[in-house]
DNA sequence: CTAATGACGCTAC
DNA sequence: CGTAGCGCCATTA
């Protein structure tokens, strides 16, 4: 399998330039990325293709949801394991559904600083 | 070429 | 909170 569409690379530049305890929704990331008109659906087949160099672990769905948790529940737990290793909490009372709230990464934030978007605390 | 499937998202029921 | 339907587009059969 050969990655010659320069759609996939552009998504992978966007994942791969995720910071470690921040993660992304598939939305975030088709409407993220520049040049190309994106949808959620491409940007799941991308990360499906995506190579080792690419944290697709940061990837998640909407709302924070696991949705290849209903595909693998074994690679949900590898996602959940990795992004709890990075620092990135869950709700509570939930197994696959990450806490948005705190760890959204916000990509090219606004002058606001700090631009908590969803902060609460 | 068409049909079916899928790491998605949203609305409707 | 659950399932179902539709839109989206790339890959596979």
């Amino acid at each position: 399998m050969d990655i010659d569409k320069d759609l996939f690379e552009l998504v992978y530049a966007f994942v791969r330039k995720v910071p470690p305890g921040k993660v992304v929704t598939y939305g975030q990331v088709a409407d993220g990325v520049t040049g190309a008109a994106l949808t959620a659906r491409q940007v799941g087949h991308a990360m499906r293709y995506a190579p080792n160099d690419v944290p697709w672990q940061r990837v998640v769905g909407a709302g924070g949801r696991l949705p290849i948790a209903r595909r693998s529940p074994q690679m949900k737990l590898q996602q959940r394991r990795l992004l709890e290793q990075e620092g990135v909490a869950f709700l509570p009372n939930t197994e696959d559904q990450v806490d948005m709230s705190r760890f959204q990464w916000l990509p090219d934030p606004p002058s606001t600083a700090q631009g908590s978007l969803f902060s609460e605390d």
